[in-house]
DNA sequence: ATCACGACCGAAAGCGTTTTCGGTTGACTC
DNA sequence: GAGTCAACCGAAAACGCTTTCGGTCGTGAT
């Protein structure tokens, strides 16, 4: 209680100047070894700690770094982001920096916030995320000066800092997993274009499938936006097509449990019918009957590479390319994924209304 | 790009003084109308943006908000924790305040950094949340002068300023709503008792009861922790008593789940044989088989508040008593809350193993 | 004994605001 | 036409820190 102790006073108490005091605190070469520690020793008895705002003014840098919260679609994100922001936040502590959020209302307003941000400094560098494939905001970022490391890439970030999953990979990977246990119909369930990690996603699928020796063209592909309703209707329209998929590639787990629900509504069973790969590692995955396979990345851990990394852009020490990363997504095993069932879309033929020819192909 | 434009720069422009360009910024009286006119159109021209931090060294306060970030057990909170925190981050956005998220690895951690700030005072005010019963932050807290608002009651909040949901009323009404389906076995799963929240939960639960002329001693009572595991394992313990309840109150969405998978592994189907209804509104509850029934509380707006409050308390516009602040979930009506279906205990009593007289009671 | 030179420290100038305290105008009173 | 009083503005101190620039020692070399 009382007033918080200031340099002043433990200079008083040690009949010493306050720019000793600070530069023995600093651990300055012009000060003896003794009176280092003297100062010291004072300084933790009466619980000595800066005022930041007058530091961060003398040192013209702010030792805070900004989140930029992505709130536009609320759903698909919520689940995971606390997780990313505490380990950004507890990675920042260690250095002694702060970590403030952000939420612009619309892209706009994240525009405008950037500009504010350029003029005040009081935020030295910006964690960004959801990035889009044509993100406007790398451009007016980097003209703006202001350091920032994007959580995923887009079109544009080349030369700038990012961190983010090999979504590519991990799509590749999953649909690998569903040739290997014999599917031969293996479909996926896209977001939309604009997020860059959805196209990601999608090509990697595509290359899987490639790989997997079948026709990327005619390989069912359906697009919607990151809900569960998204993922239902979705799903639905795949149901419906002339040779339903035995396998689905879920661009998030939330838009995969949404298809859970459309294929229990057609009467079929997750993961016997119809297999599927969520991604994003939800836990609650884990929860639903079945529980949904899915690719995970660390949260806490993206958090703090991305923290990381910002410290070391805005102090300097390296360059924006310099600092790209790409980290690999693992599968969570669970049971929406097996071998495919003997031809039960055959079975289900009559019960459709309209009959085609299955066209050849497979 | 380039420097940033300071007062000096507006006022060289103008011919005027610094102070003068400060004192029409900030509204002052003795400035003329033409003058506070002419700095302003200059000022928005060449996009002043005051300096933070000087700005706050001259002010003596920081206009931050800190957020104490639940991390003990990572599960339960997360989902609604970014709403919260977005809120929180708009609500201060408005001001020009800013929020910044700390995230303590313990308790006695959370302790020193409440020290810590007390001392430097970079952050003017705090919300907590997560609180207990016995909770010794909020002595510490008083002591040290800090300004804060907690998310949630203690035995010590008399006095303190809270925002917290009329938990007892939620689980009363919950327990009503059974008894007015017909239920007469109506259990409680409940949550830790060191959680302030848990056990206002269960007292609601228990009053519930007795006002529905059931016995409050005899009623069912299971405790458990917050997470899935716990859910579940409360539950199977539910479904082997002698006389299984037919409704069972949750402490939570997560723990729901959990009994609901309880529940289906023993050949049951949730919200027929038993019903439940959860806590918190977690989207997920809607996108299960058979969707949660549920209790919501608006968390965004919840962040709103608990900021306003924090800051006229940081201002002193207000005493901490003032701001106490108890607020009413609503029942989010899905599939698990429905009458009892006639005497399915007693079919299943010969699969049990040991086979007891149903004690009278109710 | 002088000079140079490190080692160590103090004085003081910033950093960019806010705010107090006077000081200069002009109009208005009598 | 001297005095009063607003109205309006500038000078300067303050906020608490960092950092530059000298200044004072004692030491060793000359």
């Amino acid at each position: 209680m009382g007033e918080p102790t200031r340099l002043k006073a433990i200079a008083a108490q040690l009949n010493l100047s306050q720019s000793t005091v600070s530069r023995a605190l600093n651990d300055y070469q012009d000060i003896s070894a003794r009176t280092k520690q003297l100062v010291r020793e004072v300084a933790d008895e009466l619980g000595y700690q800066p005022n930041m705002h007058a530091r961060r003014l003398a040192l013209g840098k702010s030792e805070t770094l900004g989140y930029v919260m992505p709130w536009q679609d609320r759903q698909a994100t919520e689940s995971f982001l606390s997780e990313l922001m505490a380990g950004m936040a507890k990675a920042l502590a260690a250095y002694g920096w702060d970590l403030t959020v952000l939420v612009p209302h619309s892209v706009d307003e994240e525009l405008e916030l950037f500009q504010k941000i350029a003029r005040t400094r009081h935020i030295s560098g910006l964690v960004i995320s959801r990035t889009y494939s044509d993100d406007r905001r790398f451009q007016l970022l980097r003209d703006l000066q202001i350091p920032f490391v994007s959580h995923g890439r887009s079109n544009d970030s080349n030369a700038t800092a990012w961190l983010d999953v090999d979504n590519e990979l991990a799509f590749a990977e999953m649909t690998a997993h569903f040739a290997s246990l014999g599917h031969r119909r293996i479909a996926h369930i896209a977001g939309p274009e604009v997020y860059n990690f959805a196209r990601q996603r999608t090509d990697g699928w595509r290359r899987g499938i490639g790989e997997a020796g079948l026709d990327p063209h005619s390989a069912p592909l359906e697009m919607t936006d990151l809900s569960f309703e998204g993922g239902k209707a979705a799903m639905q329209r795949l149901l419906a097509l002339d040779m339903p998929p035995t396998a689905v590639c879920c661009v998030s787990d939330v838009v995969a449990i949404g298809a859970m629900q459309a294929i229990r509504e057609a009467g079929l069973v997750p993961g016997r019918e119809v297999s599927l790969v969520g991604y994003d590692g939800l836990e609650i995955g884990a929860w639903i009957e079945p529980p949904l396979t899915t690719m995970r990345q660390p949260q806490q851990s993206a958090g703090r590479r991305l923290a990381e990394m910002l410290i070391s852009l805005v102090e300097g020490r390296t360059r924006p390319s310099d600092n790209q990363e790409l980290v690999r997504a693992s599968l969570v095993r669970r049971e929406t994924a097996n071998p495919p069932v003997s031809d039960w879309s055959e079975g289900r033929q009559g019960v459709r209304q309209t009959t085609r020819e299955n066209s050849g192909g497979f």
